[in-house]
DNA sequence: ACAGAAGAACGACCACGGTAGTATTACTTT
DNA sequence: AAAGTAATACTACCGTGGTCGTTCTTCTGT
């Protein structure tokens, strides 16, 4: 059911992160939490929550008078879709290109790169 | 001027791509070229192109009676836009995240594995 | 000289992300 | 009962990626 999932606008994915942190959650909720970040119009999160239903990407139940919004991709399908889009699209299916290029134009602490090394030892470790 | 080159649609990365991979490209050597992939008309090719120096990502000059375009923005440049758009939205900037989720997801040869470690180690040692 | 090819210009559409105002409905408070 | 409040539904609008068809101009081969 991939629903073409990669490819969400920035929004679309910030709600999505919201839905994630929770079981459910009503229009308001959202709105609320966006609301330092981006501040929208309610009918604005209530629209694109509406479009995102029609999409596939989230469910909703009743709830009393009020709609409880829920995720209906999980967030490490949108991850892989996204990411694997972007290495595909951007790198040629380099994965070395790709984290090569986030490793020279970001700043890396030492303790990401001891985390980093020690995925690579385990990947290792995996497919010896 | 950035001109917020992440966001980019997939058809206009890959005309770029196209046009890194000479000095100039006329409107007749992207499609020749994309034909394969994509068999778009001659129209669509031009068209987007066109768009794409209104938004400042091409330029082209005169020679003869047609255009040669011209990449705007250089491949790392875009690639660090995109990349780190990515690990912003999606890992809020962690990049052990980012590559994690890609080592898990992906197919990784033992090369790419030894290149990433050595990518790491190289990394370690700008940073000592 | 004329027919045809090549190429740019322009306009037209559709889909969709994003944004919001207005209308409607239903529930609560005074 | 009237007024206020909270929630969804509907419609509309803009920007932009993507896709072409049509028209206009200009060069070229016979």
């Amino acid at each position: 059911m991939k629903s073409s999932t990669h490819r969400l606008g920035d929004l679309q994915l910030r709600i999505l992160q919201s839905l994630w942190a929770r079981p459910d959650a009503s229009v308001a909720d959202v709105h609320a939490e966006l609301k330092p970040e981006r501040d929208l119009a309610y009918t604005t999160i209530a629209t694109m929550l509406r479009k995102m239903e029609a999409r596939g990407l989230v469910t909703h139940r009743e709830e009393g008078r009020s709609f409880l919004y829920r995720a209906k991709v999980a967030a490490d399908e949108v991850s892989r879709s996204v990411g694997n889009h972007l290495v595909e699209k951007l790198f040629e299916g380099s994965l070395a290109g790709a984290v090569h290029h986030l490793l020279s134009t970001r700043e890396v602490s030492r303790a990401e790169l001891d985390e980093l090394e020690k995925l690579i030892k385990e990947a290792k470790r995996r497919t010896k």
